[in-house]
DNA sequence: TTAATAGTGTCTCTTAGACATTATCCT
DNA sequence: AGGATAATGTCTAAGAGACACTATTAA
């Protein structure tokens, strides 16, 4: 009786091919901020293929324990730095018959960013997982096709740099506006003006002085905190071809 | 001998669960240009879940066939249109434990822009895959969660209509400016200026005048193409929060 | 001639960018 | 006082937006 049989059957008799299933997988570019240069967590791969190599950290979909690929994503992160990142979002996913060794293979690939001194102390796994320089890694053989991933994701990352203060999720709860101008000018990779960033951010309205004050060598800076039910991640387009 | 076990293998022992693998599959939001109104292609589906209800043109990725996820939107885009969109680009990628009432499942979601007369006419599936336009949605009752996919690609339609050209693939070969401003005011839901308008399609040096001109009522206007070996489709953000 | 549609001239207002200047700390 | 860093004042240039105006056709 057709209709009580249901898709997954009909599919196995009505199309063998159709109904194999390609691999799928979560891969997340974890980004943080290092001395004076991004970083990125990868992990040693302990099982072919590209085994001892070193790759994005992400697996597969836990059907039981994980309620979307997003959930997913943040198991993962938590899994190698002890914590949810302070900021994550889609990438894309890549999906073709080349990019894993062994057979047709798809992964959803996300961005996060944290900040570093939120990650606790890595475990026994120290060795399985580290943080390296953006700039060591053209020096690096990774698994899979992950070189050209971290090479996507921060070119996202540059594009959001010029539109958006996303990466202020790079800083930790508090941050003076010369230290969130830094982490952008590392990002894009150049400098920005003073004056023409901290109107950005004003106008944004998306953070607030805490009230405190650095102190140390040259005039006190202010602190700045995300403005409290402020989704800081949101930001308008404005135009333009 | 571990090093010689494919890892398929070892994970189907080391945790079952882990290698169960969620259902994947391609959907398409395609859009195209009715009478004063952007239409969206639904099929009928023959089999359920949701059988009878309309929903996006999709399916699995076939492994024999289908060189990457972009080759299955395109062919299951080509069966149902006949042809090749002249815009497509990967919107997002969802995947949970509820959307498809019988299991975990993923899919991901193409976007799809496609001149109506480059259709060919619908072959002999006609009742079973048909253009609807976007406002006669909200009456309907889609398979699994196509209303809110559709949704989504319809804002980040809008999205590139304030800061691109994109839409033009909505148009044919060639166009006039008016024609191409009427479809941003259409899918944006405002008018825009004719001189601001015009100034950005100059100004993006993405077009090229064809020679030709309209004729009929009123003053006659210039066609435009896409000009060659430009990638309309590029376009650069210019900043701001 | 009039209606209709295409396309331009030009003014204003906003804002990015540049850069000089002021402010406030430490030593 | 002097060096260092933070923050502001203010001028300029570019470009979006507004809108009046001109251009070219069919009826």
């Amino acid at each position: 009786m057709i209709s009580a049989m249901n898709e997954r059957e009909f599919l196995k008799q009505y199309d063998k091919s159709a109904f194999e299933q390609p691999m799928f997988s979560v891969d997340n570019v974890v980004l943080t901020l290092g001395k004076g240069e991004l970083e990125v967590l990868l992990v040693k791969r302990g099982e072919h293929p590209f085994k001892d190599c070193w790759g994005l950290p992400g697996g597969f979909v836990d059907l039981e324990k994980d309620q979307s690929i997003e959930s997913t994503a943040l198991r993962k992160i938590k899994e190698k730095t002890g914590v949810e990142p302070d900021y994550i979002e889609q990438l894309e996913t890549i999906g073709n018959a080349t990019r894993d060794p062994r057979d047709w293979s798809i992964t959803t690939v996300f961005t996060a960013l944290i900040a570093k001194q939120r990650c606790t102390p890595t475990d026994e796994n120290v060795v399985l997982a580290n943080w390296f320089a953006v700039s060591e890694l053209s020096a690096m053989t990774l698994a899979f096709d992950h070189t050209k991933i971290i090479q996507r994701a921060l070119k996202r990352l540059r594009d959001r740099a010029t539109y958006s203060l996303v990466p202020c999720a790079l800083l930790g709860e508090k941050f003076t506006l010369s230290e969130l101008q830094k982490v952008h000018e590392l990002i894009l990779g150049k400098k920005l003006e003073a004056k023409v960033f901290r109107r950005r951010v004003e106008n944004s309205g998306q953070f607030e002085e805490t009230g405190e004050m650095t102190s140390g060598r040259g005039r006190p800076a202010a602190y700045y905190r995300l403005r409290s039910g402020t989704d800081a991640f949101n930001f308008e387009f404005i135009r333009t071809v």
